[in-house]
RNA sequence: GGCGGCGUAGCUCAGAGGUAGAGCACCCGGCUCAUAAUCGGGUUGUCGGUGGUUCGAGUCCACCCGCCGCUACCA
């Protein structure tokens, strides 16, 4: 089973191109692999604890349960938005989760991982948080520039710096646990100067898990948040479950939180006895004019600010296409739009246009089953074999290449068309067997194009698919039998409106 | 300060010791089935700088310049 996650995003903020870019690409991936025919769990979802969720819902005279029960279906709107195809979605305030925050840290407070101890530190009234001597700007609280007090609780801590060695062992071991190695150079090098215990609970707070042991505190909102990707495969009470999803496949994570994934996580595993997931695969942020998107900035963009010019399927293609997984990547409403034209509107969809177009004129869609397989033929079927090949990228999250790959095949049809130039064998009745052939193996060619265009256009997809009349889905696999370059059935095809209207620029 | 990364065509990037690449943009030509679409051809680079190793260096080494990431509790 392929188990594979985005982190569980914070509801308190909108879902903005970030957390929407980490989630596209999860589920790209997921359905290349159910194309590839791989049983494969998605799982996205939301941290629901926390101070500030407690604060947000006080301010509104709610409880933290209803004020997030409303704003996660912010979540769930972006995501249908996207076509996103996650198998579940957890919150952190379910059953579920919380009984498995429990019994995850009760395990680990049974290996003897866990003790209690005072924390001592600078303390910002206002934020009603901690901070390290480190982060203070002049002695001051960063965000609200007053003095702190040096405050102290008592809190449960992890021995977490008895793991360093281990984790370090694992990394070696396992080159593809941290991804890209840059990522995983920082881990290294963090893990190698020595690891502290860290807190994991709080007492001061109540929106959050209560300890089984001690119910005056409640779990750290990170301990909580990570448990989520083991409650949901099942940790709990579901072992047949458990043991066909965990370990997981990949974490999918911004490199903003990398450290809570690559070390504090795999040694909460480690001491609860659990395998440690395949891979933690962290991408960089997507920059608007250079610069991060945040609300204080106001360039924070949402996908429903693009999705009603672009479509979903030009929202999905422009970010799969234009940013490497690894780093920071640039957004700018010119380059989707010169990418959407470029590849959507002229390489893909003016294809699908004429060929469909060709088809109606000259056999009213229905062309007979009659393949050729000659020179002519021959780019097509190593276009084909391209896309396929390129598409396999998917695998370590390489969306570029793989979507550039799969544009080999449209540019071979295009080309094919030029060559045998169908319009002028419809002239010669003495050519109508060559003609059938043609126009078959261009339909065939989009059959094919449907389907290695699926992971990242499910919806462009499915559409071109119905209009070719075929049964199914381009998205049923295996791929390896459904994309084998063959003859397209005697099925009637019907020509449909564009499926990527030119957006019009300025320029 | 320490560790790590990046700097290649106007733009986005690939290449990692053997004649500088792709896509876009641009120019010329063809075609007319098609969404001013498509096909063919072409131009463009002191591969950040300096020095070194080598028969040969984007590719290895040293130093320098510029940018960036990490250096513990930020969802």
């Amino acid at each position: 089973m392929i188990y594979i996650t985005t982190p569980i995003y914070y509801p308190n903020d909108r879902p903005h191109l970030g957390t929407a870019y980490t989630t596209l690409v999860a589920d790209a991936v997921a359905r290349y692999w159910r194309l590839k025919g791989e049983e494969v769990w998605f799982l996205t979802g939301t941290d629901e604890h926390g101070l500030k969720i407690a604060r947000a819902a006080e301010e509104r005279g709610m409880t933290p349960q209803a004020w997030v029960d409303h704003i996660v279906e912010r979540f769930h709107e972006a995501w249908d938005l996207l076509d996103i195809s996650h198998d579940d979605f957890i919150r952190t305030t379910e059953d579920r989760h919380t009984a498995t925050v429990q019994a995850l840290l009760t395990a680990m407070r049974d290996a003897g991982d866990v003790y209690e101890a005072r924390y001592e530190g600078p303390y910002c009234v206002s934020c009603e948080a901690y901070y390290t001597e480190d982060q203070l700007v002049d002695g001051v609280c960063p965000i609200h520039e007053r003095p702190t007090e040096i405050h102290a609780e008592d809190n449960y801590f992890f021995r977490l710096s008895a793991y360093a060695d281990r984790l370090l062992a694992h990394i070696e071991a396992n080159p593809e646990f941290v991804t890209p190695e840059t990522r995983r150079n920082e881990v290294v090098s963090f893990v190698e100067q020595g690891l502290e215990d860290i807190s994991i609970s709080r007492a001061s707070l109540t929106w959050g898990v209560p300890l089984p042991w001690d119910g005056s505190h409640v779990a750290y909102v990170w301990m909580d948040a990570l448990i989520n990707y083991v409650s949901a495969a099942g940790y709990l009470d579901e072992p047949d479950r458990f043991a066909a999803t965990w370990p997981a496949w990949a974490h999918l994570v911004g490199k903003d939180i990398l450290r809570f994934h690559a070390i504090i996580w795999p040694a909460m595993l480690m001491s609860a006895g659990l395998p440690l997931p395949r891979q933690i695969a962290s991408h960089g942020f997507l920059l608007v004019g250079g610069e991060k998107m945040s609300k204080s900035r106001a360039n924070q963009i949402l996908p429903g600010d693009l999705v009603p010019t672009f479509g979903p399927d030009g929202y999905r293609y422009h970010f799969l296409r234009d940013v490497s997984f690894g780093p920071d990547g640039n957004f700018s409403w010119e380059g989707m739009a010169a990418r959407y034209n470029a590849d959507l509107a002229n390489d893909f969809g003016n294809l699908v246009n004429r060929t469909l177009n060709l088809a109606e004129r000259y056999r009213d869609g229905a062309v007979p089953a009659v393949a050729a397989d000659g020179p002519d033929e021959a780019p097509l079927r190593e276009g084909a074999a391209a896309a396929v090949e390129a598409l396999a990228g998917f695998e370590e999250f390489k969306t570029k290449q793989a979507l550039e790959g799969v544009w080999r095949l449209f540019r071979a049809a295009n080309a094919y068309l030029e060559a045998t130039e169908p319009w002028k064998l419809a002239k010669d009745p003495a050519q109508a067997g060559r003609l059938d052939e043609v126009l078959n193996a261009s339909l065939e060619a989009l059959r094919v194009g449907a389907i290695v265009t699926w992971p990242a256009m499910p919806r462009a997809a499915e559409t071109l698919w119905a209009r070719l009349g075929l049964d199914g889905g381009p998205g049923d696999g295996p791929l390896a039998e459904t994309a084998r370059f063959g003859t397209f059935p005697a099925v009637t095809v019907t020509k449909g409106d564009p499926l990527f209207p030119r957006i019009e620029t300025d320029e």
